[in-house]
DNA sequence: ATTTATAAACGTCATATTTACGTTTATTTT
DNA sequence: AAAATAAACGTAAATATGACGTTTATAAAT
């Protein structure tokens, strides 16, 4: 394996995340600081995605799974490459410059974008190098290059990809409540639903499965648990080709 | 406007078009042929996607862009940028080693893959330096590199794409009969539909206009003519939030 | 122990869409 | 004028969706 990198080619990585408690559809970003040399004058102050140079011996797709995993120490997660980003201007932003200095980077990079979804509990924060953090799709900070619209496009590939596809249950625990299930596609779509429609389209499905188990700790009737079955799924799937223009 | 290529990374654009004779759905490809020294021998002798690198310069969808230009003509054609395509071998096959060494590639080369739909008629063959030719998809000739690989990825993207925008008509001629909008659908999906309920779905559509001409020139009763208008789509299209998983 | 509050879960009906067919019509060819 | 044929129209059952009202299980309050 040579680890010579491209220097204009990367890879970075939207990754999503959903906080059933506040509801929310997360990013994982990287928070991003430099001062001036007399260390009198902040020059960047923000949060970036996380990317990394290809290497010359190393596909895209790998590329992006070895940096996800230096991020979150995850491996094995649903990652899609949804789309490169090559604007001859991306990265010489007035506010980028210091950094890119700094960093050595090339001017003219592209980058291949990935975005991967997981599930929160799965990432842990504290044991890591860098300074990382959640921040609502809705709510993000500010963000250096071009990596507001990488993500908000990623989003967009997101919105459309969950409805076509069961991607919904990798953002989820592998136990979930018909109404997580909801929520979570609320916050997706920024739209609602009818919870008694929706409970009953869900339910009907034959990979959505009922475990004998219940919520805990709830002050409240506590909701029926299921799992998803990606097996069951798989086997009875048939795409329907449905003209909706 | 800097012309320098960027020497890793190109674009390549496969172009679909639809003959409505033989109903089949076409990839425009350009030959690639290359003798040996002495003449006596054939080293390469295929087709292959027309791309070209990206400049310095300019933005990927130019890129993009300025590739189809010189390929048939055409500006303002559909387009999209559907994957990257980088595997590290994705150049190196023992048949394309002749040809990269006579055009002095680099072996690395990422490629932003784009596909374009357009209106077959609309394309001249005749007048162009390089020998270019249309093959159904479905029978596609010995192709250099990735690029069988390439096509068969866009066209995937092409199915799911057809299913949710009205992307069919950029294929079609501007005034079409129902017939044709369901062989074409017909083609690219490989399946059929039951031509009633089709044609019910499709002439309660808005947007889909009955002109006051009819075919001419069948020796049976002549269809009427339709055309599209996106004016009338993008005002009345409601995107529906369907689950379909 | 009983009541109360609340989220979970079930049920029903009207409407819209899809699926699966049969029939009629307009035109060219014989 | 008849025959052939693709275009175009029609209908009924099945399924899915959308819009609601009602019941149920649990924890907390009385």
């Amino acid at each position: 394996m040579k680890f010579e990198k491209i220097p204009n080619i990367s890879v970075d990585c939207v990754v999503f995340g959903y906080d059933t408690i506040t509801k929310s559809l997360n990013v994982l970003v990287m928070k991003r600081y430099l001062e001036s040399e007399t260390g009198s004058e902040v020059l960047v102050d923000d949060y970036v995605l996380t990317g990394y140079h290809v290497y010359e011996n190393e596909t895209l797709d790998d590329s992006a799974t070895r940096v996800l995993k230096e991020l979150t120490g995850l491996t094995n997660q649903y990652k899609k490459q949804f789309k490169a980003f090559g604007d001859p201007d991306r990265l010489t932003n007035e506010k980028d410059l210091p950094w890119i200095k700094n960093e050595g980077f090339n001017l003219r990079t592209i980058t291949i974008a990935y975005y991967f979804l997981l599930k929160t509990e799965e990432v842990d924060l504290k044991n890591s190098a860098h300074q990382k953090k959640w921040f609502p799709v809705k709510d993000l900070p500010e963000l250096g290059f071009d990596h507001r619209h990488i993500i908000l496009e990623a989003y967009e590939d997101l919105k459309i990809k969950c409805l076509a596809e069961p991607v919904i249950f990798e953002l989820l625990p592998d136990k979930f409540t018909i109404n997580e299930v909801q929520d979570l596609y609320q916050s997706i779509l920024g739209i609602e639903f009818d919870n008694r429609n929706f409970r009953r389209k869900l339910i009907n499905k034959k990979y959505i499965i009922a475990i004998d188990e219940k919520q805990v700790g709830v002050s409240k009737k506590p909701s029926q648990l299921y799992m998803f079955s990606k097996d069951i799924y798989k086997k009875i799937f048939q795409k329907n080709y449905l003209i909706s223009i």
